[in-house]
DNA sequence: AACAGATTAGGACAAACGACCTAGAAACGT
DNA sequence: ACGTTTCTAGGTCGTTTGTCCTAATCTGTT
């Protein structure tokens, strides 16, 4: 199955593509160049542009659930699993200050296309969510665990889009520690000190 | 100037669908329709697409400096100036759940075209960035004046983008809450409860 | 070596795009 | 009423888009 091999290939092009330049902006033609294939070939692998983000919206789903259960396998602090999603930002800021967060820009684009996957990329969103509220019901914070988690969320799809739109990499830094903070004081609410 | 009328006509629709269906996928004919003209008059009043972008990033960014100082008119209260740009969200929480934030999600989506109006757009953020920043000097935090409305405005934009993805009006209102508290604890420091 | 199935290249297609042009209608000052 | 400027309608151009088809090539089995 050579097949496998080429499909795989065309949709981490996609990927990377529809990261950096959109998904409406990324052309069937571009992805061919990306991979060295003639467009009309396409459609021997995917017969629609659509099949092709529901392919990578399926990638994705499939990279960010390893992801997840790695810094949970490395870890049994609910703490630390938090902060190494927080930590994402600063892995990734180069990235981020030049594309944004690829979740969050990929939602935006789909809802003002109406487009009917939308609903599938917003799943990557919610797969984070459900895991970070995991998290926090084991740091002992059951009740507001969803809140906690959506917060967390929210910020760190605020810092993307102002890292991108300013391309501060000390605002991103700043922010990190500040959210870091911000857990430390969950973490530890006995003995919590009079923070910002 | 019968031509001026319709020039702004057209601003208006473009600024509309820019925000609903994105820069790139806004047609020339979309526009049209919209103001009801013929497609090929269209270069009598714009010479490019860009050209009409350049003027709907002009309209926002007039819009938004009348609106800030419309603020800055209504009340002496600095503290009460930095709500009234927090409730934009509140007041504008339906069309943000579908559309998200215009400046945001504009300002993305000129970043993937790298776009050569992505530095006008970007001055949408810049003039709400350095309001917000005045204002918190005149509450007494000069030194961290612009680290503060750096802070607020990615709030803002984390909470317009995941009001998008999950079309959640309680989060926005409950997150509205949690930064009013944060402001609270800002403007009156000596008195400093306990909050979360 | 020969064959069948899997994979590819390249071109063709209609539709839509941004851009442009020109003839005529409307509005205006005189 | 007239001539000039301002504005508009409709059509055309070349390019690019997503989609699709077919003939050729590669691959692996016998």
């Amino acid at each position: 199955m050579r097949a496998e091999t080429t499909r795989r290939q065309i949709v981490q092009a996609a990927d990377a593509l529809f990261y950096q330049n959109g998904f409406e902006h990324t052309s069937f033609a571009d992805i061919a160049a990306a991979v060295q294939l003639s467009r009309g070939n396409f459609y021997y692998h995917f017969k629609s542009k659509d099949e092709i983000l529901d392919a990578v919206i399926a990638l994705r789903l499939e990279n960010t659930a390893r992801m997840l259960e790695d810094w949970a396998a490395e870890t049994t602090n609910p703490a630390d699993r938090i902060r190494s999603f927080i930590d994402i930002l600063l892995m990734n800021r180069a990235k981020i200050m030049r594309f944004g967060c690829p979740v969050g820009t990929l939602c935006n684009e789909l809802a003002k296309l109406e487009h009917v996957a939308q609903g599938r990329a917003n799943s990557i969103f919610t797969l984070f969510r459900t895991w970070l509220a995991r998290q926090f019901t084991e740091l002992g914070h059951k009740a507001q665990a969803d809140h906690l988690a959506m917060h967390v969320l929210m910020h760190s799809q605020g810092v993307a889009t102002l890292a991108n739109a300013f391309r501060d990499e000390a605002f991103i830094r700043r922010e990190v520690a500040q959210i870091n903070a911000w857990l430390d004081g969950l973490s530890k609410p006995k003995i919590r000190k009079a923070s910002r």
